[in-house]
DNA sequence: TTATTAAAGAACATATCGTTCCATAACATC
DNA sequence: GATGTTATGGAACGATATGTTCTTTAATAA
């Protein structure tokens, strides 16, 4: 790609980070985005086709990067904990968080919009659908698939999201003992 | 309050439920609320600030409303049900749910933004708080208070929204079942 | 009947959006 | 290094939505 066109485009994805720290995404304006970018209001629609747009690649980039990660170094990991708890996937996920890759975080805390959550729940459902012969159990042989894997998936998400408000003060592997019990 | 008063703001409210219908909130404009209510745009500002506003008070009355005909109605039980399970709080709730109560369920389904779902769990918050009792148990005593009741309040409002999705075609019974089945 | 209050309607300034045009500068290719 | 291609910046534009202000008319309360 186009050195000016990787540019500007990390510079509008770092303003719009920016922003987020500060305020909820509906607040925010195109015109806001290009200004702190340093950006022309034509280049921005030159590479995005609406706001909700850039939202949706921005999530894209950073929670693709974070899950793509988390199987890497889980297939590194393989044949060392081999034979380790099933929880090790979640617990690779939480580890990632708290080292707040990409300000992640500031993406997810919750002062900012839900829509963050729509789509990391996205990507998080694969996983889940990967993982789910590990949840199986007395619970989900009484529920339907789509009720059980819905409530793994929001559970996860609303730890993140409870962890994240009370200051992350738990470590991982505390995080992942609620999560495992609650579900 | 004067009648022409109470007239306007539930033309208003009507309109915006119509309108929830159709579209998610985000983009419904104030022009065509106002349109669709047959008042004039002046009239709208005299009575909301902004349109987040009026949603905030439709909310209210509308949850207000279920809330309280549930609290009422448990009072009502009491007598009757006085030894009966714990669930019965939830199953009322499902139960009013399922009656549709002011097409509340328009309001609660998937493509309508997740705003209602927070102005939601702000009333149930209180319900569980409540409740709470009724849910000690082993995991309780593990896991710290705010994030159980975290817990079992976004569990309800995605038990409730799946349910929603799939069409309600489950009992009120049955969904009381699930619901309590994975807290 | 009279005074008060609410609504309708229109007009207004403001803000944001998304598009278009053109000159300039960075890039790729030969 | 010269050339054609492509991205950018900047300004301007029309369109749409917002929230306010004003006046006239009608409903309500005293």
């Amino acid at each position: 790609m186009d050195r000016r066109q990787r540019k500007t485009r990390e510079a509008i994805f770092g303003a719009l980070i920016q922003l987020l720290s500060q305020k909820q995404f509906g607040q925010i304006t195109v015109g806001e985005i290009i200004d702190r970018a340093d950006v022309g209001r034509a280049t921005f629609y030159a590479h995005f086709e609406t706001k909700d747009d850039l939202l949706k690649e921005l999530c894209r980039e950073l929670f693709c990067h974070i899950f793509d990660a988390m199987e890497a170094g889980e297939q590194n990991h393989r044949h060392i904990f081999h034979c380790e708890a099933p929880d090790s996937v979640f617990l690779h996920l939480f580890r990632h968080l708290q080292k707040n890759d990409n300000q992640i975080l500031q993406l997810l805390s919750g002062q900012n919009d839900r829509l963050f959550l729509e789509y990391f729940k996205n990507d998080l459902r694969t996983l889940i659908q990967h993982q789910l012969p590990l949840f199986a159990g007395r619970k989900s042989e009484c529920l339907p698939d789509s009720f059980w894997i819905d409530h793994i998936e929001s559970t996860f998400v609303e730890t993140v999201r409870w962890w994240i408000e009370n200051g992350m003060e738990q470590s991982p592997e505390t995080i992942t003992e609620y999560f495992l019990l609650v579900v």
